[in-house]
DNA sequence: CGGACAAGCTGA
DNA sequence: CAGCTTGTCCGG
């Protein structure tokens, strides 16, 4: 090509609005490669960093954000315009935050983006709800992030209307339920509020504090002054599929960009918050606040029980026989596995492997697959020929018999399918219930919360097992409403640091003990770890033990997963960054839950 | 991802 | 050899 005259670069004098836009299409094929585009005069106005834009690329249009406004373009070929801006898109700084978070759980950044853009086209805001107070000087560096103690049966709302005085905030509940009632009360409290994502728009004008789940975490809140998380050990603040990023861990490096400080509130601080904090920054209630907040808990040594009983310890027998609906019984029994077995929706008569006659599970290529043989085969039923099975819970289903002739009275299963407790109705009125931990979050209230069977949730073989035993305990104790009501677990490991701390209404009792135990492991938090997995999983991690990095260590593989470690997150998240994707499916895990 | 284009296969 | 499928390449 002769004499290349980039149409991009501006001269003097000519059309001094014919800009430059470096655009992100939202092609995941494309592995976040830019783009740049011109921009018509006409639009010029409306174009700018994070806007969302229709641009043709390759014969057709895609969606896109302008991530930069270059001088020039970085090529010298002739540009195409932008044909249409569609919507205001999410501002400078979460874009950089976007880009952040794409290097520290190794994913692409079009993801984020998607997720921190409106859910629908925004074409102007609104005018700002409050003054926009600002963001307040800025505090001590090393003290931004604070871990608020506060039992199960405390109220976390004094923290987020403290931080709220202080100017804008971002307020991160596990659930868009809890948002909705913690945005009631600012509302009440005559704050300016927004409700991610539904009032994307309200958020991104300014003068309001921003209350969402976890996607609020990408929320705009322009001049952010404080960021609170409440309930930050809830695992929901985790994004399950890859890149399984964590809203708290975008909270707290969202606030440390705007320096504002950062309250990280939970009756179970996890190890990654702890972490966070430096170690040392603990907000604790009062010994004896904290205790009135933690239910009475009866452990019940299963080792001492008469052999036959089962998980039915005299204890707890007398507890269902003195249940009423008003001092109700919930109990807890977390089944080993998934669904048992599965029978046919139509005719009742199970489904079994057409080879060997074993019992058939849900998955496999076509449908379903024999647990004795992995014969995968489609799931139509061998008598009746209908294509539709329902999973018997056997465990719990025989329970639930067990316990209702050993009460005396009627017990109700609850399952995921269980409407919640609350103005809807449909949720069983019975004194007894029983039902995996999801019935923690459906009951609205009980005197008792029974874990029939704890030593499966103490000693499942996962790192955090502990961690997610004692949030177990502190979900029944606000079910209980703290010190009014009662938690008994019973367990072979009574003396179990997650029972001590519960015990003592003292989360600590198990944190310093979890925490040395994980140092000696070199498990997080002490270390930094990521999942590889896929077909392409081998290639990657052949990169990395090639690559001579300085800390960091490949393990396994176990099946068809490697675990990468390393010091920090700094290094492990360059390691994996300068890894070259192989054509094959590769799913990268930083931070997995379950390792 | 999805359009463009080339190479490969098929049948009259 | 037209007409179709399948595979590979690449985007401003």
């Amino acid at each position: 090509m002769g004499a290349p005259q980039p149409p991009g670069r501006r001269e003097a004098g000519s059309q001094p609005d014919l800009r430059v836009a470096r655009v992100l299409p939202d092609v995941a094929a494309l592995a976040a490669r830019a783009f740049d585009y011109l921009v018509p005069a006409s639009l010029a106005a409306e174009v700018r960093v994070g806007s969302i834009v229709r641009v043709p690329l390759h014969g057709r249009r895609v969606r896109g954000w302008v991530v930069a406004l270059p001088e020039e373009a970085e090529t010298g070929r002739r540009l195409l315009p932008i044909a249409k801006v569609s919507s205001v898109g999410p501002p400078a700084d979460v874009l950089a935050l976007a880009e952040w978070a794409a290097w520290r759980w190794a994913g692409p950044v079009t993801r984020f983006l998607r997720t921190a853009s409106p859910p629908g086209a925004v074409r102007e805001l609104p005018p700002a709800a409050g003054p926009g107070r600002g963001p307040p000087p800025r505090r001590a560096a090393g003290h931004a992030v604070e871990v608020v103690r506060a039992p199960p049966a405390a109220d976390p709302f004094p923290v987020v209307e403290e931080a709220a005085r202080g100017g804008d905030a971002l307020v991160l509940a596990p659930s868009l339920g809890e948002a909705a009632m913690v945005a009631a009360r600012l509302r009440r409290a005559g704050v300016p509020v927004a409700v991610a994502p539904r009032e994307w728009a309200r958020a991104a004008a300014g003068g309001c504090t921003v209350v969402g789940a976890r996607a609020a975490a990408w929320a705009p809140v322009p001049g952010l002054a404080a960021v609170v998380v409440i309930d930050e050990h809830d695992e929901v603040y985790q994004e399950e599929r890859a890149p399984t990023w964590n809203a708290r861990d975008v909270a707290v490096e969202r606030a440390r960009r705007a320096g504002a400080p950062c309250w990280l509130t939970s009756p179970c601080p996890s190890l990654a918050a702890l972490a966070l904090a430096g170690g040392g920054s603990v907000r604790a209630p009062s010994r004896s606040d904290e205790r009135a907040g933690w239910p009475v808990l009866e452990v019940v040594d299963r080792r001492d029980e008469a052999p036959g009983l089962g998980l039915y310890s005299e204890r707890l027998v007398a507890l269902l026989r003195a249940a009423t609906p008003e001092e109700r019984v919930v109990c807890v029994l977390n089944r080993k596995g998934r669904a048992v077995l599965m029978a046919c929706a139509a005719c009742g008569e199970l489904a079994r492997c057409e080879r060997c006659d074993g019992p058939l599970e849900s998955g496999g290529e076509l449908g379903m697959r024999c647990r004795r043989c992995g014969l995968a085969q489609p799931p139509v039923c061998r008598w009746c020929g209908v294509g539709r099975f329902k999973a018997l819970r056997i465990g719990v289903a025989r329970v639930r018999d067990e316990l209702e002739l050993l009460a005396g009275q009627a017990v109700a299963e609850v399952t995921g399918d269980t409407p919640p407790a609350g103005p809807g109705g449909g949720f069983p009125a019975a004194a007894v219930l029983v039902g995996t931990s999801a019935v923690l979050h459906r009951a609205a209230r009980a005197a008792v919360v029974a874990f029939l069977d704890f030593d499966q949730e103490l000693l499942a073989p996962r790192f955090r097992a502990g961690e997610e035993a004692l949030a177990l305990l502190a979900r029944a104790g606000r079910v209980a409403g703290g010190r009014e009501g009662r938690v008994l677990v019973q367990t072979r490991a009574p003396g179990h640091e997650v029972l001590d701390a519960a015990r003592h209404a003292d989360p600590s009792r198990f944190t310093v003990v979890e925490g040395a135990r994980r140092a000696a492991l070199r498990m997080p938090p002490e270390v930094a770890l990521a999942r590889v997995s896929g077909p392409g999983a081998a290639g990657v991690v052949a990169q990395l033990d090639g690559g001579q990095l300085d800390g960091v260590e490949t393990l396994g593989p176990a099946g068809d997963r490697w675990l990468v470690r390393a010091g920090d997150h700094r290094s492990l998240c360059d390691a994996l960054a300068a890894v070259k994707r192989p054509g094959e499916r590769v799913r990268v895990e930083v931070d997995p839950l379950r390792a």
